[in-house]
DNA sequence: ATTATCTATAGATCTATAGATAATGC
DNA sequence: ATTATCTATAGATCTATAGATAATGC
């Protein structure tokens, strides 16, 4: 079937793999078996591909994740118009097509069992990749006069919050509308809030 | 010094030191060992106060939380005044006030560790002392005619989605502001967006 | 010769049990 | 006699290493 480019394809779907299992259980829950297993291999075969072990792979996963978030983010927010709401639109379409992956419990949860060195290069990585975009978002939609001033940092921060939120309902609530409803509801709530306006419809 | 009411407060102290931990590492990353050596006593004694283990420990920790959680946010609520804006920054003032606790991100991480009927049990109680409590509380505004028509459940995931948040940036963050005061920008946010009003103050 | 797997296993943890020991309260 | 601890340890897991085996590409 396909003969070329399988260069490094068992490499990622190592990593593909990974990244299911560390994203739905987390770190400590997932297990080199686990993990082989869903590879059809055995466990002492996924050193040959990751010699350091367990923590080398789950860097890696999440270290190729985030960037692959930073550039899909990106994509979207550079395809939006120049106004808030369909950046918003964008940033949020981004996040409701990518599979869940509880960005903050994971931070919380999943870092404090790695070396601090690794602990560290993550943490800033994710702060490149995700802090920064959203709260330039945020930035530019109030330099441009858009949005009252407001710290941008706390705006990206509870925008990621919620779009956590969002996957965690649809994961484990019953019955919640599709993720991508429940993310325009959050947008609408986010620039208009819960008040009802005066008059005038949208 | 204290002879009195100590009949079950080695008890409370075995559920506090496990709930700082649980809390603050997830269900897998804290060993027995960690919880006894807090506690100064041996692994193996713990067995005496929790017979069927560390499972057993960590649903009625939990348990417990919740309830406590459950009554001070009510009691919080109960003391605000009628409107929606009192009762929201009761609640924030409630969690922002209480340990960090990253309630979204255990239930994500921490229950799959749990057997079906443990876990089915915490779920639906953790439904009970935290999503209905706010659930209601916007249900209730939107009765009063006070904010517009918004599914009350979609606004309560979101409002402690964004409380996790806030915990997260206070904890793992640098120079963030006080919980409190995030938390204040954040119920102007839910309350009255980001759209600039037209003149008016407040 | 290189690449990717395998079997077997050492060593480190971690949970939980069995049974001893000490202190307290009748 | 009851309560709360202790020591010692079995049994289960989990990570990671050593060395064998098979297949592929010169």
């Amino acid at each position: 079937m396909n003969d070329f480019s399988t260069i490094s394809d068992s490499r990622h779907r190592l990593l593909d793999t990974a990244q299911a299992l560390f994203h739905e259980r987390g770190y400590r829950a997932v297990t080199m078996q686990d993990i082989a297993r869903e590879l059809g291999i055995r466990q002492a075969s996924l050193y040959y591909h990751v010699p350091d072990g367990k923590e080398q792979l789950f860097v890696e996963m999440a270290m190729r994740n985030f960037e692959q978030h930073r550039i899909g983010l990106q994509a979207a927010l550079d395809r939006a118009d120049g106004d808030l709401a369909s950046a918003l639109r964008a940033a949020a379409g981004w996040f409701t097509a990518q599979p869940p992956m509880n960005l903050l419990g994971m931070m919380h949860a999943d870092m404090p069992a790695l070396s601090p060195e690794n602990n560290r290069r993550l943490t800033l990585y994710a702060t490149h990749c995700f802090f920064e975009p959203i709260a330039a978002m945020f930035a530019e939609a109030m330099a441009r006069g858009e949005i009252r001033l407001m710290q941008p940092d706390l705006l990206a921060g509870s925008f990621l919050a919620l779009m956590d939120g969002v996957s965690y309902s649809s994961e484990h609530q019953p019955g919640t509308p599709p993720r991508r409803v429940m993310a325009e509801a959050i947008i609408s709530l986010i620039l208009d809030g819960l008040r009802p306006r005066d008059a005038k419809g949208d």
